[in-house]
DNA sequence: ATGAATAGTGTTCATTGAATCACTTTCACC
DNA sequence: GGTGAAAGTGATTCAATGAACACTATTCAT
């Protein structure tokens, strides 16, 4: 299966990726035909097959564009999340200028459903560090109500923070998990944006 | 943009993103009127128009399946990281029956080259819990030579363990990062299957 | 030297599949 | 009660595409 493919080849499936990525779509014979220059479309469809044979694409006989890579089919589904320096007040619906980037990752990994509403959130800072969450770590939040001992992001004097949400006897609080830090923080007005549910770190360790 | 759909058209999408995803393409119009039981292909057609008009998705005139998600297109390349949950010695090229996962990222969070090639690993035990890498947590590894203070997968006693790599004097040793573990480890043999370059944790914090 | 891949050219053909026009029906909204 | 969007039916047209066949040339390992 895992043939080696000639440099030829290996230049087609480069375009192929290639246009995946770039255009969403696999390209027809006759447009790999026309990216390389071919006098013959037969040439494409013949590279296709050569590729098929070695197994790292798959072809659907009959049907227009239809390449397909292997990963592709086993991947799980692939899911988009945000990602924010900090968040702002509102929040309601979309905070497009904070965007600061995006996270692409299979639902399968994080564990959630993919109705979610998730959204990532920039660390800064050594608040949680008790938690084993460092500065510049990526959190991975969920939009829901958030239970006892779940880390959320709660909104305190305009500005997003990490703590861990404690229910005692009925009334909510949040703590730090960091000993320097301020230890406890009444909390009268919450406003929870998200609770966590995964942790993304890059980069020098 | 962000109008919101018919339930029939909610279908439609749904069926779209249930296509690419099964068969790693998208339908075309007689396809979709076959699963719907329309009794004209007109009706896929209005349908598809009517997703466009409200953004949800992007045709290309005059090409054959030529349907894309516009997130798709800004999306950028994803990754599938197998992971494992150990090492075993040989590792020269694929250990299939060790794989317990993997994990699909856009290489653009990583930070990585995307020929660079990478695994997961599992992480046991609480041997590197001061650099705030805890038990259950999945570690990205990419096949390197270690420099100078990388957390390393290395090869010890037939077991895979991640140790911080120091290079003193032109010699290699490996240390824990946690207080309660033998604070050394000479490194005569020393077998490193990858450097960390990333994290993921998942599920209830 | 002799197959067997690889890498093409040139041509033809049958489908696949997008697009358009004409009309019908239902249903919410003012 | 009229209007317009949503949701279809039915028929027709034609470009986009995959596929097949016949041949050539080169490389490479038997």
């Amino acid at each position: 299966m895992a043939e080696k493919l000639t440099k030829r080849q290996q230049e087609l499936l480069d375009f192929l990726k290639y246009s995946q990525n770039k255009n969403g779509l696999m390209p027809s014979t006759r447009e790999i035909q026309a990216h390389f220059g071919f006098a013959s479309q037969t040439a494409a469809m013949s590279h296709l097959r050569a590729l098929e044979k070695k197994g790292v694409i798959v072809r659907l006989a009959g049907k227009a564009r239809a390449v397909v890579f292997p990963a592709d089919l086993e991947r799980e589904e692939v899911m988009d999340i945000p990602v924010y320096g900090s968040i702002a007040a509102g929040m309601a619906e979309v905070v497009d200028e904070e965007k600061v980037g995006c996270v692409s990752i299979d639902i399968a990994s994080l564990g959630i459903p993919r109705n979610a509403r998730t959204f990532g959130l920039q660390v800064r800072g050594e608040s949680m560090i008790d938690a084993h969450i460092c500065d510049g770590d990526t959190v991975i939040m969920e939009f829901r109500e958030p239970r006892h001992l779940d880390i959320v992001a709660a909104l305190i004097d305009d500005e997003t923070t990490l703590k861990r949400f404690i229910m005692e006897k009925g009334r909510p609080y949040l703590r730090a998990e960091n000993e320097n830090f301020p230890d406890l923080i009444p909390a009268r007005e919450l406003v929870v944006q998200g609770v966590m549910v995964g942790l993304l770190r890059t980069g020098r360790m």
